[in-house]
Formats: C-alpha cells, sequence, structure tokens
DNA sequence: GTTCATGCAAATCGTTTGCACAATG
DNA sequence: CATTGTGCAAACGATTTGCATGAAC
C-alpha cells in the first residue's frame, strides 16, 4: 500500500515531457485515450503502454495525481443513506463513518461558483483503527 | 448520463435476494468476486454474469450503491495542490472547485473515532454551470 | 405460455508487461 | 556504452454480453 520512490533515477522522454505539459494546460480531467489521441498527431506512432508508463512515472514523482477511489474493482455499499468513508491506507479497508453530513458543503459552493450541488461524497484517507492498533509496519 | 428506470418489470430470483442480503449483513464494501465466492456455496454453479447483472439492477432500484468515481476509466490531473471536485451529472464533466479546503473535516474524524485521518477527498454532484444554463434536456 | 433470469463461454475494455530496438546521459 | 524509454503485441483482470435453457408470473 505504501510507495517506494526508487532506485535508478528516471531519465528524459519528450513523450513524457509533453503528457506532463498537456496535462498541465488543460482544465479537464482526460484520461490515458485522451491524451493518447492527442499525442498521436505529435508521435504518429506512440503507444498506450508509453502512455500509461508515463503517467504512472509522473504520478510516482507526484508531478500529477490520478483521481478515483484507490480501487481496481467495483465494490458496493448496501447502506444506501448518506454517508462518508474513511480509507485505510495501509490495509485498504472502506470503513462506513457515523459522521454527520454537512449539507452547508452544498450551500458553500452554490454560493460561490454558478454549479448547482446536489448532494457530495466524502473520502477520508489515513491510519485505521486496527492499523493503528498494531502499530506502524 | 441519466439513469432511465426500465420499461419492463423484474422479476425475483433467490440469487438477487441473497445479494441483497449479503450485502446487508456486512459492515465491508464487497466486491462483486467477494460475494461470489461467499454464495458459490449455495449456488455451486452460480456466475459472475448472473452477480455482475444483479448488481447492476439492484443499484439501478437504488438498493444499493456502486462506490467509486463515478468513472470506469482513471483519470489525471496535473493540479497537485488539494482541491475538491465537481461532477456534472448531466454531462460527466469533472471541475476543479476554488472551494477552500476545510480541515476541521479531518479533526472532526479524528475527534469522534479512532481512526487517524490525515487527508479527505469532496466530489460534489449537481449540475454545471454549463449544462444548467442551456436548461433541462 | 410468455418473458425474464440464469449459467456458460466468448467478447470487450482499460491497463499492464515482455521483448527487441532506439534514445538518453 | 550502460541503461532507460519506446513501440509493438500479447497478456491480464474486471466487467459485459449472446445464447440456449430453466424459473417466475
Amino acid at each position: 500500500m505504501a510507495k517506494e520512490p526508487r532506485a535508478t533515477p528516471y531519465r528524459r522522454s519528450r513523450q513524457r515531457d509533453r503528457i506532463l505539459e498537456l496535462l498541465r494546460s488543460t482544465e479537464t480531467h482526460p484520461t490515458a485515450n485522451w491524451l493518447y489521441s492527442k499525442l498521436r498527431k505529435e508521435f504518429p506512432d506512440l503507444s498506450m503502454g508509453t502512455v500509461y508508463r508515463n503517467l504512472g512515472i509522473l504520478a510516482e514523482q507526484g508531478l500529477i495525481k490520478r483521481i478515483g477511489f484507490g480501487s481496481t474493482f467495483d465494490r458496493f455499499d448496501a447502506n444506501t443513506k448518506h454517508h462518508y468513508h474513511f480509507i485505510c491506507e495501509s490495509c485498504g479497508a472502506i470503513i462506513d463513518l457515523e459522521l454527520a453530513i454537512d449539507n452547508s458543503l452544498n450551500d458553500r459552493v452554490n454560493r460561490t461558483s454558478k454549479h448547482k450541488a446536489h448532494t457530495h461524497d466524502i473520502q477520508f484517507q489515513g491510519i485505521c483503527e486496527s492499523c493503528a492498533t498494531r502499530k506502524k509496519t
């Protein structure tokens, strides 16, 4: 669950430079495929493998973030009332929180932007109770 | 992006009933595969197809929720400073919000539970500015 | 009896990986 | 020149789907 920096140094590559530039130039949150098709014009035989490898490296370097829920596969929840989640960085568990829903958050969005927020989800990240108890690894 | 209820009525099935029961009986947020292996004992020739189909139906009925970021594929963000996201229910756009980070949220988790939260993410859902402007579809 | 749900297997889709060659430092 | 990054294609893992049969209404 933790991330090791890496032993050997990274070499530069035109492809990686451009992926980062392109990602910085947009407000959207592109998918690998979007980047691929944009860059295809400059690098006619760019491959998806290269895009993914570089995205991984950039993320490892902290230059970009991969957004998602942390998990590769779908998870399902029968608790349909609105609640927040805690995701343990150590064991990966997803835990329901008792925390009261803060409806003022939607209001803040609606006051400070032109978007109309109906609801929201929060995921907290950290160390869950049982991992904290059995100390650091 | 919207979800149509469905024309024809659903029929009951023992498999679907048990999937829902099982999901309700646990605090964890199971994956399809976890449900599959549990139910395999009762339905020796259960198939993954059935599990997925039923999870889809239950979610459509609002009896369960699929947790994730709304998107099937990874998205990448070059904006590495902490910020919240707005996801448009109409067009699917993911938009960065200017909203100030509320660090008291972590404190609330740390006070009300035994988990140690370092950080959190929020995704608001609703209708984005440009979809709101060009009215309902 | 008609239609929907199932089980099976093949298909699909996003992502990862092994390999031979090209580019980097 | 030692090693990393690339392109290609095959591999992978999660999820979806087409089809013939069985269950629900």
